[in-house]
This record gives structure tokens, sequence and C-alpha cells, in this order.
DNA sequence: GCCGTTTTCGGCCCGACTGTTTTCAGTCG
């Protein structure tokens, strides 16, 4: 996938178009940026776009037209592009690196570049340590204080966190500001609001009379290590956690405005801003204006959706990715919520890796609301989890007859494994305690390595052996430690939908596996999906609003969902 | 350089904050 690389290169190349800055360039600039934009949000690869129809196809893609289209064909035919390595040449600096220091842009990276020598961040690191940023141009001993503390910050976080980690700290920022006494309204915005796996800062939007009261009170606020910025509208802090906040109080007339605009994602809403421009109209955080600049309205989003003669759609689809179109022809579908789900089909005890007992596993579950769960314990092979084996599934399972017994129908547990696919695609228990099952998952857990070939038949064999109900974490991913494996997930769908097996998306926040992409090209198939918690402990199931964000972002309805069946219903697709 | 629901030419998303200025450029989201 050669995306990732060439939105980089169109992003440098409209760095160092901006540094001329004359009228014609900043559009050009922009034009290189929206195409990067496009680029490194797409889901297929550019190489495959231009194998299938070359130039023509290329252009296809948005903010791609003839010129740009043209450095890609250049890039994959000759590895390089002419126009990058000339700017290149008069500029050899890492501006991909050094712009994504807070506060560091194009120009500033030229003039460190042109004084100093500065082409990387560990040059920028040098410069600051000796002093020697302070003395030029358009710096000051405050910029170079405020870089030192950046470069501080790019190295002890560097990067995006992982949703689970940030959204239970938002919801309590949220509540400490709403005990405040200070604001009538406080709400989360940005990636969080949208359930972006990751996220790299943090948006709060609040309603309040007193802007500056309600700065110094979030200032102190527990968690809270210091302020970057203060202003009375917009303040930005430094959390503990590792991330930046942001604090943005809004005016009741234009918080409807205020939660379109931070909630994005930018592509979102750029797309928007532009249908409000060709309908006459200005849209921006204060509301939406008409051609005179007379408010017409800000209340609420779907007063603002309403106008522009879209749908409101829910935060989790403003990603560019079709959605205007949808809302533009109301066809918006109704998204799975997390209310829908009756049940959750892999799950763990302490007879292999898990931290409670199954007796413990099922009142938690009772008491997160489902009706039933499959418990699924690793199987032999996978040693580090203590695996069980035959014998030990059959002692097991009496265990779970007697709860269910116990239960009366309050819960249902469903007796499975979460059984090995072995490196040949065979499975890690024999076929008599497999088809005892009721509802059993499929997993890699060894030799993630293979070629992508053999990993998409290792798993497709599994898939066809009539044993497994689920494949669980279909790509093996591990969110910012492990890349997911090469496995051929259009051909594993369309195995899975034609042997009714479900593709698991597994509410796990370091896994989120399938990602929101790979469910929205899987989903192409008639395919049923199950959202699982993977649950470790009583505590995980409260996960699973993580993989109904990821579902949602693909725009899943419950439909398609089998875990959000009854457990009749669902009995009857375990066995199908 | 891209693009089309008043367009194939003439527009292009927009406002807040900071620091270094002495009225504004650079950066950010």
């Amino acid at each position: 996938m050669k995306n990732r690389e060439i939105a980089e290169m169109f992003d440098e190349i409209a760095a160092m178009l901006s540094i001329d800055d004359t009228k014609t360039s900043r559009f050009e600039v922009r034009a290189y940026q929206a195409a990067a934009l496009n680029i490194a949000g797409m889901q297929e690869d550019v190489a495959a776009i231009y194998r299938r129809g070359g130039v023509a196809a290329l252009m296809e893609i948005p903010s791609v037209g003839k010129g740009i289209a043209g450095h890609i064909e250049e890039y994959l035919k000759t590895g390089h592009i002419k126009k990058y390595d000339m700017l290149k040449k008069k500029y050899p600096i890492n501006f991909t690196e050094l712009m994504k220091i807070e506060g560091i842009g194009a120009k500033k990276c030229v003039t460190l570049y042109r004084m100093l020598g500065v082409r990387d961040v560990a040059g920028l690191r040098k410069a600051v340590s000796g002093h020697k940023v302070r003395d030029l141009e358009g710096f000051g001993e405050k910029s170079e204080e405020a870089l030192a503390k950046s470069l501080a910050m790019a190295d002890s976080t560097g990067g995006r966190m992982l949703l689970g980690d940030v959204l239970p700290e938002a919801e309590a920022m949220v509540a400490e500001l709403s005990r405040s006494g200070l604001v009538y309204k406080a709400i989360i915005a940005g990636s969080t609001r949208r359930m972006r796996e990751t996220v790299g800062d943090l948006d709060i939007l609040v309603l309040a009379d007193d802007g500056p009261k309600v700065m110094d009170f979030f200032e102190k606020m527990e968690g809270v290590e210091r302020a970057l910025v203060k202003g009375p509208t917009k303040t930005t802090v430094q959390l503990r956690l590792g991330l930046t906040c942001d604090l943005r109080v809004i005016s009741p007339d234009s918080f409807g405005a205020a939660m379109q605009y931070f909630t994005g994602s930018k592509a979102h809403n750029i797309a928007v801003r532009k249908i409000a421009i060709a309908k006459g109209y200005k849209l921006n955080e204060y509301g939406l204006f008409g051609r005179n600049g007379k408010l017409i309205v800000s209340r609420d989003e779907p007063e603002i959706y309403g106008k522009l003669g879209m749908q409101w759609m829910p935060p989790e689809m403003r990603e560019d990715r079709g959605e205007i179109k949808l809302a533009q022809e109301h066809r918006v579908p109704e998204l799975v919520e997390l209310k829908d789900l009756k049940g959750d089909l892999h799950t763990h005890t302490k007879e292999t890796d898990g931290q409670n007992t199954l007796d413990e596993m099922a009142d938690a579950a009772i008491k997160a609301g489902l009706q039933y769960i499959a418990t699924t314990n690793h199987t032999k092979s996978l040693k580090v989890a203590r695996g069980m084996d035959e014998k030990a599934f059959a002692e097991y399972f009496k265990r779970v007859d007697a709860l269910n017994d116990k239960y009366e129908g309050r819960l249902t547990i469903l007796k499975g494994a979460e059984v090995d696919i072995l490196k040949d695609g065979s499975l890690d228990l024999n076929t008599k305690t497999m088809k005892g099952m009721d509802c059993a998952v499929g997993a890699v857990h060894s030799a993630f390595n293979m070629p992508e070939k053999e990993m998409t038949s290792r798993v497709i064999k599994a898939i066809e052996s009539g044993l497994i109900h689920v494949l669980a974490h279909p790509t093996g991913r591990i969110i910012n430690v492990r890349e997911p494996y090469q496995i051929d997930l259009d051909r594993v769908a369309e195995a899975a939908a034609g042997s009714n097996v479900m593709l698991e998306i597994n509410s796990f926040p370091n896994r989120l596996d399938l990602n929101d992409t790979n469910i929205m090209a899987a989903s192409k198939h008639k395919v049923m999906f199950s959202i699982d918690s993977d649950a470790h402990n009583i505590t995980h199931y409260a996960n699973l609003r993580y993989g109904v964000g990821t579902a949602r972002r693909a725009w899943l309805g419950k439909a398609r969902i089998a875990n959000t069946l009854p457990l009749e219903k669902l009995n009857r697709q375990l066995k199908r």
C-alpha cells in the first residue's frame, strides 16, 4: 500500500509551495493538501486503482485532477516525482517530521534551516537546547521555551491514544465541569465523539456565561497538568493522561453550530461547508448565515443539516466517506446501538487466561443487561494462556450445564471455545469436542508472518470446516503494537458468508478488529457480524461500546449483527 | 492545482490565539 507515502509527499510539496506564499501558490498548496488528505484516508490502494483504470481512474479520487494524477502515475512508474525532487533540492528539510512539533509550520522550518541548518527534529532539539532559536527573526525567548515543551511532549506521548483510555477520562472531565456550577451543559466533541479508535487530542464544549471563570476552573481540574494556551473562549491544556485537551466556551445561540463544527471530521466539515456556499450560505462554528450575514440557524445539528437539504447523521459516520450523499438523499441508515446487543459470543474465565470465575462472569453479564454469553476459553496449543484440552472442556461443560439450570433462563451460557486455527488451517480440538459446542470462536494466535496466500487459505479452511461459528479478531492487529497479518479479507468475507460464519468485531480497545474500513469492505458480502467483548474479567463487558462504535463507523444496522438477535433466533443462526 | 445546483473561468473554509510586532504573520484545528 503506497497511499501513506504518496500522501506524505504531497503534504511535503504543499509545505514547500507554501513558503513563497503568493496568491496563486496559496491555492495550489490547498490542492495538494486536499489530495493528500483524501489519499491518506482511502481504503483502496492507489496502485490498484491505477492498474485497474490508469490516470482516468486516479482522477476519480476527490481532489485529484490531471496534474496530481500525473504525479501519482510518475511515482508508481519511476519511484520519483520530479516536482517533489526539485523542491526538495531547494529545501532539504524533513517537513513531515518537524511539522508534527506543535508550533512549527513550513515557514518556521525554512527559517530554522536557513539560519541554523536545522533539517529534522534532532537538529531542532540541538538548536533549542543550545538557545540558538531565541535570536532568530520571528522567534523569541518565549517561542524557544514553547518549542522546548513541544519537543518534550513529542518525546513522551508521540502519537494518538486508544479511545478506550481517553473516553472514560473525557467523561470524568465532563462530569467534573457539570458539577462546577459554572456551566449549563458540557459535551465531548471531536474524534472521541466520532468514536475513532484512537484520539489525538480531546475536545470538550461547554455552554456557560462566564468564559474566563470556566477557564480558571478548567486549568485547575483533576487530571490537568498545565495550560498551554489560554483565552476566554478557547483554552488548551496538557492532560496527565498524555494528550492535550481543548475546552471551548460556547454561547447558547451557537451551540448546535459549534457541536457540528468541533465534532468534525475536518474532511466532513469542508464538504458540508462547500454545500453551504453552493446554497449561498456561510457556515462556521457560530451558525449558518445568509448572504447578508444574517443568522439563519444554529440551535442544534439537525436544524443546520436540514437547512442544507441534508438529513442529520450520527457523528460516527462523519468522515466524508459517502455519508454526505446519503444525507442529501435522506437515506441515512439506522445504526446499531449498545442497547440492541442481547449477548456476547466471546468471553474468558479463570480456567485459562481470564481473571474471574464462570459464575462471576455470568453474574456480571446479567448486570450488563445481556441475555446470553458464550464461554470461549483458549485451547491446548496456546500454552501461554494455559489452553484447555478435550478432557478439560468435557469437565467444564458439565459445570456450564449446572449453572444454566441454576439461572433458569435469566441468562443462558453457550458452550464454546476460542479454538486456535493451527498453521495448516486445522483446529486445535478434535471434531467430536467441536461438535458438542453451541458457539465456537476460531482464531489465529500463531505464525503471524505467513504470506498472504497461505494465511488466507489457512483461515478459509477453518471457516469451511463447519465447526466454528465466529471468526475472532480476523486481522490479528494490536493498535500501536502489532500490524495486521497479511490476509485477503475480501475472500475471507466471501467464504464466511458462504459458510454462515460470523466475522467478529472485537471490542477490546487495543484490538477493534475488524476495524471500520474492514467492516465496510466486508459488508459488501452477505456476511453477518458479531460484536464481542473478548472479556477477560467482569469489567470488560463495558468495552462492548467500542465495538458498537466501530460498527456504527462502518454504517452497520442491527440486522447485520448476529448478537442483537434474541437467543432463540441466534440459536437458529448458529445451527445453520 | 482542482472544480462546477448561478461556473470550463474564477473562485477556492474560516476563526482563535500567541508572540513578536507596532498592525500582523504564523500556526492550529
